[in-house]
DNA sequence: CGGAGCCTTGAGAGCTGTCAATCCGGGTGG
DNA sequence: CCACCCGGATTGACAGCTCTCAAGGCTCCG
């Protein structure tokens, strides 16, 4: 009997990442600076202590996607590890602040030690797992059914769900417009399928 | 300038995995049959072979979502390295064949050779490139842009891509219907934004 | 020649995104 | 104490889009 298992969307703090920025100098970004640029040589990674920073790629004829968007505690521009240069753009959305980890010294640090170098991919297989649990929650086209597998990934044992940010930021990671959660929860509420009180659901 | 960067959306074969897969044993499956099971102790990482698995996680309520289908050359359970146990069950769709990389001896492996442990390091964080890559491809919502954006990362620099598959196994790893991207191509077509011949595109 | 995949295109339904309007609670300045 | 403002929460209306179901056509191969 399989036991249920529960899987963040946001990926977690990253533990070994998060001791590497301890003792990196800080670095501090006002909304619309570029911490580095497509094809910049590859000197650090680094990560987000405050604020948000957004990844651009540009493409052959100019236009530009959007890679990923790092929040607080995400790392950024972990690949650029294992690269000589940079693949995007890093830019701040918001007034932001980011750990810089020099890459160099890093590199020759994580060479010469196992234990970082294996809890480096510990670190990067949880991020692998996140990702390919959002990619595959994309494939369920329905609002209503994609919220609800979402809901019951994020419950506890009861059932219950603790929002820690509103639905209108919600949304957008389930790859929703907010309107189309809210009916989805108005509906679920209706079909008794969840309650809602605030910030809490229960699952039903 | 930023220089365009190629990204493919399958992901290489996974350089360090290949090479340990080597000396491992194989394993075959037929069609159904499960490699392991959600909640078994973790005692092998793999690498499909042959053939197809499927990931499928269950929740709490009994339901089931698909978390991945790996297909050759990719790795599989590549996190029960780092967890006691699996997080979802491994099916095979089809007769397959995988390697069998036994957990424990890897880990201790690892946790003396700073290389590989690295080595391993930098498959992932392709892996999460990758998949960051994928995910913003589905925030794009037209079938005919996404299809253009994911063409253009595909190209080389003169524009053009050679296919390797068919469209119709394309088309669900871009979350669009077949019938859905064979219109996307013949209104781009149309629109001279591209010119198509047999298994190849060309971007204009 | 027949069949199996793949490629194409048509028609209709259903769903979500977008635009808009309203409501609500909290915080602020007068 | 109150008017005001702002962001989040809700709901309605509508257009546009993709999905699904269906029906051929094409090509390669036995």
């Amino acid at each position: 009997m399989p036991s249920p298992i529960r899987c963040p969307i946001r990926p977690e703090e990253s533990g070994w990442l998060a001791q590497a920025a301890r003792q990196a100098k800080q670095r501090r970004l006002a909304a619309g600076d570029c911490l580095f640029r497509q094809g910049d040589r590859a000197q650090a990674i680094f990560r987000v202590e405050q604020g948000r920073l957004r990844l651009v790629r540009h493409l052959a004829d100019g236009s530009a996607v959007t890679l990923h968007v790092a929040r607080a505690g995400d790392g950024l521009a972990e690949a650029a590890l294992f690269a000589s240069q940079y693949h995007c753009d890093a830019v701040a959305e918001i007034d932001s602040s980011v750990a810089v980890i020099a890459r160099a010294p890093l590199l020759a640090a994580l060479h010469g030690d196992a234990e970082s170098s294996l809890a480096f991919a510990a670190d990067l297989s949880r991020q692998v797992r996140n990702l390919r649990w959002q990619l595959e929650l994309r494939n369920i086209r329905s609002a209503r059914e994609r919220l609800l597998v979402w809901l019951r990934l994020q419950a506890n044992p009861d059932g219950v769900v603790t929002l820690d940010r509103p639905w209108t930021v919600i949304a957008p990671e389930l790859g929703l417009s907010h309107e189309a959660v809210y009916r989805a929860l108005a509906r679920l509420t209706a079909e008794r399928r969840l309650r809602r009180k605030k910030d809490r659901v229960q699952l039903i």
